[in-house]
DNA sequence: CCGGATCCCCTGGGATACTG
DNA sequence: CAGTATCCCAGGGGATCCGG
């Protein structure tokens, strides 16, 4: 038994109109967000580190990132004043306590990763099939 | 003590590479997946019915999620031959574990959702005051 | 009723080059 | 070192019209 209907509270969570939910999915979830935070659950890091350590983001969008993740508090910024200048990021309160959701999703992902694929597949051949899928 | 470190199990998620988790990001993080898959946990439901329900999401839109969610095992589809025709669309069982996580998302996002408005507008301040945000 | 086809727009993401 | 400035492109999202 892994469902559970009900998922909106009766009555209906405020899913649709401020939409909260999509107010925070559209800001975590896009291409980056979740690794740049994974990362910093690891320690705070300096930009160049987290550069490195992501690998094929570009500076740009890093910054990006990095800087709409502090906008919404996630993240906190604090410059060094030495030279060379360092930056170091951290995650806030908040942005700790995001790791929670984020680790059932991450979890849920490796478990269903392989299911996932698999359904692909299967549409796929459907598809190649000529079936207009299920039928009743 | 809200925060745990170590999100990342020891050695790395294979987070970055195949990227299991921005796999599932990609098809669930966009507008509107999450949302159809929150109004289909209440109860299978038909094409209108859905586009009624949710509201500002053209036709267009809406047949493409469901199509990708489909494809990814999230939903079934249900030709019911019939005139005029009937589809229904249902959570599969994968769909269905889905939720788990979403809910832990959800419940983060409404305990949350002040603190992220806060902490946009002492950024706004902030950025308004000329500071370089914080310093040390 | 359930979409597909088409067209448009806008944003997110990337490459590259340049500064304090 | 830690970014910003520019330019570009692909894809997501929307509007509208048409077909089975």
């Amino acid at each position: 038994m892994t469902g559970s209907r009900g998922l909106l509270p009766p009555g209906g969570v405020d899913f649709n109109q401020p939409c909260v939910v999509r107010d925070v999915v559209d800001r975590v979830g896009d291409r980056w967000s979740m690794l740049v935070l994974a990362h910093l659950a690891d320690m705070p890091q300096r930009f160049n580190a987290l550069h490195r350590a992501i690998g094929d983001i570009s500076k740009q969008v890093l910054s990006r990132t990095l800087r709409r993740l502090e906008e919404d508090g996630f993240v906190s910024r604090t410059v060094h004043d030495v030279t060379p200048p360092q930056v170091e990021y951290a995650l806030t309160e908040m942005g700790s306590s995001f790791l929670e959701p984020l680790r059932a999703l991450i979890g849920w992902a490796e478990a269903h990763h392989q299911a996932i694929v698999v359904a692909r597949e299967n549409f796929g051949s459907a598809q190649k099939a000529g079936a207009t899928r299920t039928r009743a």
